[in-house]
RNA sequence: GGCCCCGUCGUCUAGCCGGCCUAGGACACAGGCCUUUCACGCCUGCAACACGGGUUCGAAUCCCGUCGGGGUCACCA
């Protein structure tokens, strides 16, 4: 006898699609139902894997603006059915990664909930029980075919070229077939007996009515042998026991909803509401974004300039991260270079969402206030570093200067630029190498360009390059540099403005152009090449401080 | 291969229940201005409706087909 889901599970219904994809009569129902209690709860689920991939935090960030736009309350379970050891290690980085994002949760790990546990793996029992029901229902059945028998069967239903459908050859309908197959020494798992005609219609989200045959479909496992259950099942039962309403989640998931259906109606339990979001993919590309792929990312100019910045900010910080870990796919990158959550959170938002024509920076509340499922876009969007970095460089320069000095001050004591903690003097001097420096620092790392104004006098570090074409090469530059030191020492007072006239006298004097003496200047002050106003350089720096340094690179050449 | 999804500048996108689109904005890129270098800023430029048929006075927008890209087909999640 052929098993059939609930009536309800079929529909032929035919609905026009609609591009506008107004809210689907149950959303709107439940909405008013519910007029002052909580409706929306949703969920992100990731998997203890040690770091936080930048998809995920896309499909978490709808998620949650979606969920605090509504007042609802947004949930994180764990996914660990599969991996068993050291869940908490491999979880904390993403906890940590949401946290420094600024993405809460109402309910999960740390902060525990009415539902817990919120771990897969402790959750055995419920599945268990949901697994018998299934059962005792005639919605699964327990299945004595050895893997290649299956395998068989698929390979001649390949071969003709026909879908293949399970016989259910070795499926047990009474003990005594149980005790038969037994007896055999085979083992059973535990199948979904799916429907085999009509066809299920879902009503997403994001893409209208999508519709699947039945017969399409195949009876999954849903428990080994030896009991464990997979995460169909589980995902199921914890979105009923957690009283998910909305199920938000990447695309990649809309061929398994029929089977999560079929498994939900089949227990009773009402059908939430689905948005699958189109997948995040790979620079330049429409493939999905994957962290395997480093190298191939590496290729791309723009990820590789953002990944080497990023790198450069490590070396100087004295830290070598792997690879595998450390580039603009994982979340803490951007923590350990000095981004701001806020760039990445708004460069994300807009990463398959919109508002309207215009709109690009939204502060977290205007995010929350005009989210909404139905302006999502449908085709994948693949990731920009270089589009995140002009946001980042757009939230910076925004940036309050006593901020900026609290985000930058750890990276110079981390680097060992300065003692840790620092005192007042640091704090000062941060300051105005912040406020010179202006919107050059685009990433709190970015500090550690200027780690020469808090180094001794004696240990500035040369580019080479620069130091040679400018000092090296040119003969009289160091004769010029001499005789400016000398008026440099005698400066009466050592501000900016009085620096430059300075200079301007000194070049009127010598007959020769600013042009002749400002770069060699620059690199004997600085060591380099490019940075902020020379004149602000020597005022921060102070008198001694910079005859000294003229001191010392007239003294190497 | 079956099933499902998707297809507007290099990228993110607006427009998509037809005319306001000689397709708008942003990033990137190119050139210029500013300038002691770099960065910022400002100005200018480059650049797209995948293709082919319909329907219509009129199509990026509606219909059909083709092509292309992707996802998924596990005792992974």
């Amino acid at each position: 006898m052929e098993s059939r889901g609930p009536p309800v599970l079929i529909s032929r219904q035919s609905v026009p699609r609609d591009r506008r994809r107004p809210s689907s009569p149950t959303v709107s129902r439940r909405v008013a139902a519910a007029a002052n209690t909580v409706l929306v709860r949703t969920r992100f689920a990731p998997s203890p894997t040690g770091y936080l991939h930048i998809g995920g935090v896309r499909t978490a960030l709808f998620n949650w603006l979606f969920t605090r736009r509504h007042g609802g309350q947004f949930i994180l379970r764990i996914d660990d059915t599969d991996q068993q050891r050291n869940v908490e290690a491999a979880l904390a980085p993403i906890l940590h990664g949401f946290r420094w994002l600024g993405i809460d949760w109402d309910e999960g790990p740390e902060v525990g909930g009415p539902h817990a546990p919120y771990y897969q793996s402790q959750r055995q029992a419920q599945y268990q029980a949901a697994v018998e029901r299934l059962l005792a229902d005639g919605f699964a059945y327990r299945d004595y075919a050895k893997t290649e028998e299956i395998a068989v069967e698929r390979e001649a239903a390949e071969k003709e070229k026909r879908p293949f459908l399970y016989s259910r050859r070795f499926m047990a309908t009474s003990d005594a077939d149980r005790r038969r197959f037994e007896s055999e020494g085979r083992t059973a798992v535990v199948r979904l007996k799916m429907p085999r005609d009509g066809t299920l219609a879902i009503d997403d989200q994001i893409r209208s009515r999508v519709e699947f045959d039945w017969a399409r479909e195949q009876d999954h496992v849903i428990q080994r042998a030896d009991g464990s259950c997979l995460y169909h099942l589980a995902n199921v039962v914890d979105d009923h026991d957690f009283e998910i309403t909305h199920v938000i989640r990447a695309e990649e998931h809309l061929s398994n909803t029929p089977r999560q259906i079929f498994i939900l109606e089949s227990l009773g339990y009402e059908r939430p509401v689905y948005a699958h979001l189109p997948y995040v993919a790979e620079p330049g590309s429409k493939t999905k974004l994957s962290k395997r792929k480093l190298d191939k990312y590496l290729k791309n100019r723009d990820f590789a300039q953002i990944c080497e910045h990023g790198r450069a900010i490590a070396d100087a910080l004295g830290f070598h991260p792997e690879a595998e870990t450390f580039n603009p796919v994982i979340v803490d990158f951007y923590e350990q270079v000095g981004y701001l959550p806020d760039a990445i959170l708004n460069y994300l938002a807009l990463l398959g969402w919109s508002l309207d024509d215009r709109t690009e920076f939204f502060t977290r509340q205007q995010m929350i206030d005009s989210f909404t499922l139905d302006r999502v876009n449908r085709a994948p969007a693949s990731f920009d570093p270089k589009k995140l970095w002009a946001f980042q460089d757009h939230y910076m320069q925004e940036l309050p200067l006593e901020e900026k000095v609290e985000r930058t001050l750890p990276f110079l004591e981390r680097a060992r630029v300065v003692a840790s903690p620092s005192g007042d003097k640091v704090r000062r001097r941060l300051r105005q190498v912040i406020e010179a420096a202006g919107d050059r620092i685009k990433v709190a790392g970015d500090i550690l360009d200027y780690a020469d104004f808090f180094l001794p006098d004696d240990s500035v570090r040369y580019d080479e390059a620069a130091f040679d074409k400018q000092l090296r090469r040119e003969a009289k530059a160091t004769e010029r540099l001499q005789r400016f030191r000398d008026r440099l020492a005698a400066a009466e007072t050592f501000d900016p403005a009085e620096l430059e006239r300075l200079l301007q006298e000194f070049v009127t004097a010598e007959g020769i152009a600013v042009g002749n003496i400002i770069h060699a200047l620059r690199v004997a002050v600085t060591g380099k090449s490019v940075g902020f106003g020379l004149f602000d350089a020597l005022a921060i720096l102070g008198r001694n401080a910079s005859v000294a340094r003229i001191d010392r690179a007239i003294g190497r050449r």
